[in-house]
RNA sequence: GGGCGUAUAGCUCAGCGGUAGAGCACCCGCCUUACAAGCGGGAGGUCACUGGUUCGAUCCCAGUUGCGCCCACCA
């Protein structure tokens, strides 16, 4: 039904449709040709894709390291090459390409640096689930074919990606595109490396560190991601005495001993005893150790130095046997019935051996525990003894905490500060090898017996005899830790590092603060400490923004089938609708929830500014010197007193990344003030010609240049393709932001403007109340125009369909506003009760406000107290309360009884 | 277990010690010399709950409840 009607709407309105070419000839009799040659319609498929082909060939992007300019520089978060990019990108993407337009715009040397992640696990895990559908594993091919495959994955995913980001109108700077395993940054990442092993900053050793058991590899720390998930905590009975709890029963069998506190007088006699382990006839000790807590549980613990990592301390302390009792796939090793079972398979089995022997003594109770799960996989991570490289990350973090303490490096929005802090104050050493192949190779050879005979990048290696790189690959992190300065050419001292290091500004998501921004600044600033501490930070400032959600605010997750590609959106709405959306939704630090009906919305502001543009362009309006203001009218006045203050705020709000707010007040002050009112305004000096004409033809111009210009980094295509239009210059990518003129601010007008707002507004609803028709033509006189507004008596009638008095006026009814009568013909009676109804309910409100303003004036204790601004606004208040009731009175007066 | 955040219109969110805001959705009217992707006019909120501070609290403070996030080597 509603489909119906809707359909039947639209077929009605185009049967009734007027042609486009509209014939203005006989109402701007000194305008010059107008250019009519825009189409009705914004049309974002027609117009982006060339548009970006030319920024591109042009070499608008492109960044000049030797250029005197004041340096502005921002290094893509680099996007995995694991596919495509989703609506975050795009998100983060219109942030950046934000501040980088206008940066440019502002005269800065602007550079986006661009390039991509091989993303070490995450890519060869979509590498080896392609194979795995061919049947294959990366065993199969070995390690330099499969390497190959990840390449060619690489080669179009890249491909993919950077066609992407063309789609989005990314300025970036495409001649210094980089990848995290180009020769160059390859060689940074093994200078680095050796920099930091000399320095004693970089170590091996045999750790307890996270495992997992399906990518086969170690984990750091931060690629853990918790759950609370429901396991049992099951009792186990060594001996009469011994009773310890545990929810991974399986580890029992690697247990070399029992521990109890120190200070537990229950079980102190059992210190130094030992007791035999269940299931396998071994005698392990009791040990005394202060980590374990005597009101939990039983108060004895059962001591795994393998297989987790307070037993491995505890095992360390008290010289206790590390026994491993399961592979790298998460299979039993330990002798007996259990060899060759899968963990989780082993867990019951023991369990039900136990329970054979009569040792289980409380039986499984349900127990929610946290659990650490592979972030790339989500597979159960495994606590696992091994051999790997680990960075000392004391000193380094020390530096970074240092760096944001002092205020060298800004980080905002400010309260995220905090997490910083938190974190980096308590980091446990990096774990940065990967038993992977996908990746930077530790650059590390051993000799025929294992040790370490060299160090460094490849080309400085001696090869010696028997010698062997370590066959794992460092971790991904470890690459984009040096992308703000590996990307410029680290470590040679390049002109682009001369130029750009540091970066002016780091835009990222709070979710990998960790991950990748506090991984910088450790290793920038220890990679330039040369440079001095002020130079040595790898950006000033970090502003972080939010996560991208559906239109309820729910995470975008492929299970949850909410995920949206931002490439239908573009192709439907254009990649400025989707740029505004994003930039409209983004407040610092906060997540962003978009919808199609969003998109749709910003799709209709662009066309709103195309239209403008266009009336604009068919009225003749030009950029071109202004009149004094004195020449001006009072809504050319106002207009650009608007215009200025919204310059000015915007500029105030990008200082804050306050992309939400500025675009709300761009899409205000564009649809609001400019299309609703000043335009409706323009059409009477434009039909009147004459030098009334030609001033808002070059109001108008002024007005949208400066829109036009401001608007550009959010909407980079339409603005190109209207102010080009407008101005016949080539490009709006390099043409100069445009700055807030405070002397064009104008109280007086916007006073008048208002005024004239009021007056319209009310006739308005008094027309719509008594259900005219808007295009309907009423005959009315008006008397008592204030002096402000008596020049612009005809504009007032043209937004009221108000014609001058002819013969046979006769009123039937009177308005009062503000002192301005209007005094209307509607050749028919009008609707009394409807008015009077509505009157009725306008003064209950007027005289509420003036009740609660007396009520405030009356309190003496309010006068003593109040700041003298807020009495006088109260006051103010009280007198316009009055002064409504007086309006609204002599309307109820007038109205003709009933 | 520790820390942080949040609660405002049907939805998503701004805001703020001095009469509650936006977008979308909704209702009524409409081709009105740029735009029906539009125009005009409307309706809609005890600003989570309870106390406190204040002349005045949606805003500040405390507590409660709900939701969310981060960190954590609780067997």
């Amino acid at each position: 039904m509603r489909t119906r009607l809707v359909r039947h709407r639209v077929a009605w309105w185009c049967a009734q449709r007027r042609p486009a070419n509209i014939d203005f000839t006989d109402v701007t009799d000194t305008s010059p040709a107008p250019a009519t040659d825009l189409p009705t319609a914004f049309a974002p498929a027609e117009v982006e894709r060339p548009l970006y082909e030319r920024w591109v060939q042009r070499g608008y992007f492109e960044a000049d390291d030797k250029s005197d300019r004041p340096p502005y520089c921002i290094v893509i978060p680099p996007p995995n090459v694991t596919g495509s990019l989703h609506l975050g990108h795009a998100f983060e993407h219109t942030l950046i390409d934000a501040l980088v337009r206008r940066r440019r715009m502002q005269g800065y040397e602007a550079l986006w640096m661009p390039g991509m992640d091989h993303a070490g696990i995450a890519t060869q895990n979509v590498v080896e689930r392609e194979l795995a559908r061919e049947g294959l594993s990366r065993h199969d091919l070995g390690r330099e074919a499969f390497i190959d495959r990840v390449w060619q994955w690489k080669e179009q995913s890249g491909g993919q990606i950077s066609g992407q980001m063309r789609r989005l109108g990314d300025s970036v700077a495409w001649s210094r595109e980089r990848f995290t395993m180009d020769e160059g940054l390859s060689r940074a990442v093994q200078t680095i490396f050796k920099r930091l092993y000399d320095d004693g900053l970089i170590y091996r050793a045999e750790r307890i560190i996270n495992w997992c058991v399906r990518c086969h590899t170690a984990l750091s720390d931060i690629e853990v991601e918790h759950t609370e998930d429901e396991g049992e905590l099951i009792s186990i009975k060594y001996n009469d005495e011994v009773v310890v709890a545990t929810t991974r029963a399986e580890t029992m069998l690697g247990d070399t001993a029992v521990a109890v506190n120190p200070d537990d007088e229950r079980y102190r006699h059992l210190v130094g005893t030992e007791v035999e382990l269940p299931l396998t006839g071994r005698r392990i000790p009791v040990v005394a150790d202060p980590h374990v807590d005597p009101e939990f549980g039983t108060g004895m613990v059962k001591v795994t130095p393998a297989h987790d990592p307070n037993d491995f301390e505890v095992g360390r302390r008290h010289n206790l046997p590390a026994l491993t009792i399961m592979d790298e796939l998460g299979v039993i090793t330990a002798h007996g019935p259990f060899q060759g079972l899968d963990r989780f398979e082993a867990r019951p089995a023991v369990v039900a051996a136990l329970r054979e022997q009569g040792r289980i003594v409380s039986e499984k109770r349900p127990y929610v525990h946290s659990v650490g799960h592979c972030s790339r996989c989500k597979t159960v991570v495994e606590p696992r003894l091994s051999l790997q490289w680990f960075v000392r990350v004391g000193p380094l973090a020390k530096a970074a905490g240092d760096a944001v303490r002092d205020g060298r490096v800004r980080i905002h929005p400010k309260d995220m500060e905090s997490r910083w802090f938190a974190w980096v104050d308590n980091m446990h050493d990096w774990c940065i090898s990967r038993q992977l192949w996908w990746g930077h190779r530790i650059p590390v050879w051993y000799g025929p017996n294992g040790e370490v005979v060299c160090v460094g990048p490849d080309d400085e290696v001696p090869s010696g005899e028997g010698w062997t790189q370590d066959e794992d690959v460092l971790d991904t992190w470890f690459s984009s830790a040096l992308w703000p300065f590996s990307t410029l050419g680290w470590p040679e001292r390049t002109p682009a590092m001369e130029k750009f290091y540091p970066n002016q500004v780091l835009v990222t998501g709070y979710d990998i603060l960790f991950f990748w921004v506090a991984r910088m600044m450790m290793f920038g600033l220890y990679a330039n400490a040369d440079l001095g501490p002020e130079r040595a930070i790898p950006f000033s400032t970090v502003a972080l923004h939010g996560m991208v959600r559906d239109a309820r605010g729910k995470k975008m997750s492929k299970s949850f089938g909410n995920v949206v590609d931002p490439m239908d959106w573009m192709d439907a709405y254009g990649s400025d609708a989707l740029r505004f959306t994003l930039a409209r939704g983004a407040n610092p630090g906060t997540d962003v929830p978009i919808g199609e009906d969003w998109v749709q919305a910003s799709r209709n502001f662009c066309n709103k500014l195309w239209n403008a543009t266009r009336f604009a362009l068919l009225n003749g309006a030009r950029v071109g010197e202004l009149p004094a203001a004195t020449e001006l009218s009072a809504p050319d006045r106002w207009i650009l007193s608007r215009l200025h203050a919204t310059l000015a705020e915007v500029d105030g709000l990008y200082e804050d990344f306050q992309f939400a707010k500025l675009t709300e007040a761009l899409y205000h002050f564009t649809w609001d003030e400019f299309c609703d009112w000043y335009v409706e305004l323009a059409k009477t000096p434009l039909a009147r010609g004459g030098t009334d004409a030609e001033r808002t033809r070059l109001v108008l111009g002024h007005v949208l240049d400066a829109l036009l210009r401001v608007l550009h980094p959010i909407t980079p295509f339409v603005s190109e393709a209207l102010w080009t239009t407008l101005t016949g210059q080539e490009t709006l990518v390099t043409a100069e932001w445009p700055e807030p003129d405070g002397s064009r601010l104008d109280a007086a007008a916007e006073a008048t403007v208002a005024d004239l707002q009021r007056l319209v507004t009310e006739v308005r609803r008094f027309r719509s109340d008594q259900g005219l028709n808007p295009g309907q033509r009423v005959e009315a006189r008006l008397t008592g125009l204030p002096e402000s507004l008596a020049g612009h008596e005809q504009e007032i009638r043209s937004l009221v369909r108000l014609d001058a008095p002819g013969e046979g006026f006769a009123p039937s009814a009177s308005l009062s506003i503000g002192g301005v009568n209007v005094e209307l013909d509607l050749s028919g009676a009008i609707d009394v009760a409807a008015e009077r109804r509505r009157l009725d309910k306008d003064l209950a409100g007027a005289r509420t406000a003036l009740a609660q303003a007396d009520a405030k004036l009356d309190n003496e204790q309010f006068l003593a107290k109040a700041p003298e601004q807020v009495v006088a606004k109260i006051r103010d208040r009280r007198t316009a309360a009055e002064n409504e009731i007086a309006r609204i009175e002599a309307q109820l007066a007038a109205l003709p009884s009933a």
